[in-house]
DNA sequence: TTTACTTTTAACAGAATTGTTAAAATACTA
DNA sequence: TAGTATTTTAACAATTCTGTTAAAAGTAAA
């Protein structure tokens, strides 16, 4: 009954299927594998959670409670210096992606966009609170930017989320190892957050790009 | 026969097997989902491609042979100006991955690493140009910037690929159709072109990030 | 028209996989 | 220790999917 680790056959059967789910997508996915993988019978799978179906969910509605809240924490304060609001996030949603893939979730919902859908109403609220956190930035001239706040969110997040996601093709791609790649990644957050936020603090001045020095 | 659109039998089987391999993944893909798209009978797809194996093999190779000339299209050629250079890439690599899952590839990797890594020998020459170049651009003063030219490979093309991979969930998060994200994303490549040219032509000059005006 | 190639039809074998069950074994708790 | 809950074992039913086959129908071209 994992009496060193006092893990619950349950929780044990739930990191399994993570595992699994994340590495093979659902439909890669086999029961004996999990059980495997968790060290107990496939019949005791079934014992727990019925079918694969209702286990899936399970994995996925977790994956995706963890996953939204990381959308939207951009409370509308505006005293707390936005480059320190930023640099935070960025921090949090790179870790956050470390142990949690987000490859999966998207993997999953191009499968099937009901997964995402069927959730519209319990996430809906709080999402776009960022667009209007950087509205009011703007409108406020705390920077000067003059992008569309849309454009903003999206950057950000493609340079959080795919250097992880895409990890195995930039380190083929770099012609390093998975491992090298990883320690590369380390100084990654600095990087990224010192650019957006010069960036955005400076309003594009010149249009004309003749010049090379 | 396809007389309207003369398209041969086997192509249009490629084209059913592109679909669905992209939406569903190797393993959800069902060799009747695919018969049904090409309209043509579940036979004939052993008839031309003999196994499953082999049909998805012959798409996944087709997609990472247009895919990999687009990561080393870098010729160290410094008199053309790097700004226009980089914006042309940035152009021709979004326009590529509008009609070329570059998720599929990436979840067929990761569910299967051997496709990318017994390609090895065939596409690592010429895939660290981008790197040289940017090293070169650093060393004869072309660019200011002093950030490790890997970072620069992995930003570019997190901010090409990962807006248009995950748009489905970007539209929910931005509370538009995925009709409306499209047409957002038509002004994309000029912003992004202006933020990276910005951002590797001036130093990065005060770290301190203290006042707020 | 004959010949060769392409496509459909229909049926089937084989394998893999999910989910069920019942009985036995084990561990936990009162 | 007795009783309860958990876990294993092993066998099985049902389904789905891949791949094969053989015969017939259709098409194109010589």
């Amino acid at each position: 009954m994992n009496t060193e680790t006092s893990i619950s056959t349950e929780e044990a059967i739930l990191m399994a299927a993570r595992k699994v789910f994340e590495l093979k997508g659902f439909d890669g996915a086999r029961m004996q594998e999990i059980s495997d993988r968790a060290r107990i019978n496939r019949a005791l799978l079934h014992y727990y959670f019925r079918t694969k179906e209702k286990m899936f969910e399970r994995i996925f509605d977790e994956a995706l409670e963890r996953f939204m809240p990381l959308l939207s924490t951009w409370d509308q304060d505006l005293e707390e210096c936005w480059e320190w609001k930023l640099k935070r996030f960025i921090i949090t949603f790179i870790t956050f992606l470390k142990t949690n893939s987000m490859l999966f979730l998207l993997r999953e919902i191009i499968r099937k966009p009901e997964l995402l859908a069927s959730k519209t109403k319990k996430y809906r609220k709080g999402l776009n609170k960022f667009v209007l956190y950087f509205d009011r930035l703007k409108q406020e001239r705390l920077i000067r930017s003059d992008v569309d706040s849309r454009y903003i969110y999206v950057i950000i997040h493609s340079l959080c989320s795919f250097p992880l996601m895409n990890g195995i093709v930039f380190s083929y791609s770099l012609r390093i190892s998975p491992k090298e790649y990883d320690e590369l990644m380390t100084g990654y957050p600095e990087i990224i957050s010192d650019l957006l936020i010069q960036s955005l603090k400076y309003q594009k001045t010149e249009k004309s790009i003749n010049e090379n020095e």
